[in-house]
DNA sequence: GTCTATAGCCGGATAGAC
DNA sequence: GTCTATCCGGCTATAGAC
């Protein structure tokens, strides 16, 4: 049996047809000229089947969400599910792909590639926002890895390994340069990764802390934890 | 299907009779002396189930385990086991409240109750060895919320934040003694806690670092993160 | 206290009609 | 591209023998 957690802002009810976020985001999804206007089809459909997957996934877990209440999310029966995916595996595997592929694609297009402490309070800005932008991936691929196969799971591990090379290769820059206080380097990149990602567990839209304050705070501490601060001396 | 993912230092199969880690701890289980000589009595085999149920839960997800494997883990069929919880629901709510009680009260027991540097710093210490000894336990407690039914999240709920609340009361303390820089008390409890307790993500036995050196640099960081450093000036 | 057997349900995935 | 029907197996929990 499945109970549904508070999380997030919303409380829609699974049972019935809903529109899926693709719609609710405020865009259509006339995805150009091979679309039909007539319901659902293949390259609409398709979003839909992950983007039902990936909520599911997130608010109950993998193991616990059926290929059927994916299908009835999306308003499909079970069987013309697997016309979008080989099996359930391969969903939540592509899933976590896409997500880690998106972040390190998105932080080479931001990293400003200067000075440590400057990269330092970029990154945790960065790994924040994009975090609290996309929360049920982010969960998916911090709590469902030990649900990929075995293969999958190795292939996943590259990805997170190259993405946890940017803060450690920060911070090795900045314990070079004397900039920063860095006992080990990896584990003081796991630490800040930890810090960081726990933003998700507690931050909600609309909430006492706003978007901006809640990362200009972490990116604080981020540099706190490492003895360094934004235009300031050194402090050792 | 479910997978094993490399956890901690063993590989033990599932098939097959073996010895729960009560046996492994290296004392003999007989439990006073109601205790029969004839294999598995309900002194023993209800600890028994829990540990199995702890170690299937952490390492596959609560959803992913069946009654089946817990008992085979045990070495009794699946219909003894409910002479032990009432259903599997239950055992689940029973590991969590236990292992929040057990940290919530050996933190009052360790408690320094001084100077808000010292506590803070004790905090940091007794998260990162508590959690170290107890990893099943922990993963549980923060991966397995969303499987609990809706009373036993409330309950555990409670439990959860009587434990927040002793960082939080720590850096308030700190920041109105002025030896702390804390621009928000909870958010950063939050983040304190987040960093100790991802520690348990990759620290294994016989690694690279010793417990006592991540407990110690750990403690610098959780320090850093709030601008106060142990047995120096303040540095603002 | 544990066993075997089973009720009743739900799971992933496939086949073939339309 | 989606539907309905179905295979086959696993699930939780219970019943009753020993």
């Amino acid at each position: 049996m499945i109970w549904t957690l508070k999380r997030g802002t919303e409380g829609n009810k699974t049972a019935g047809w809903r529109w899926s976020p693709l719609e609710l985001n405020g865009c259509s999804v006339y995805l150009g000229p091979m679309a039909r206007p007539s319901g659902s089809d293949g390259d609409v459909t398709g979003p839909r089947v992950r983007a039902a997957a990936e909520r599911l996934f997130a608010r109950h877990g993998y193991a616990a969400v059926s290929m059927r209440q994916i299908a009835a999310e999306v308003g499909i029966g079970a069987g013309a599910l697997y016309h979008y995916t080989r099996d359930k595996q391969t969903l939540l595997f592509d899933l976590m792909r896409t997500h880690l592929d998106d972040v390190i694609g998105a932080w080479d297009s931001v990293d400003p590639q200067g000075d440590p402490i400057d990269r330092l309070d970029a990154f945790s800005r960065f790994h924040i926002r994009h975090h609290l932008d996309r929360p049920d991936a982010v969960f998916i691929a911090y709590m469902e890895l030990r649900s990929l196969s075995p293969d999958n799971f190795a292939r996943i591990e590259v990805l997170r390994r190259s993405y946890e090379a940017v803060p450690q290769q920060i911070l090795r820059a900045g314990a070079e340069a004397q900039l920063m206080h860095v006992s080990d380097v990896k584990l003081a990149a796991n630490a800040l990764i930890a810090m960081l990602t726990g933003v998700t567990t507690w931050y909600r839209d609309g909430g006492r802390l706003d978007r901006a304050t809640v990362e200009a705070r972490y990116a604080d501490m981020a540099l706190g934890m490492v003895g360094a601060q934004k235009s300031l001396q050194k402090t050792f």
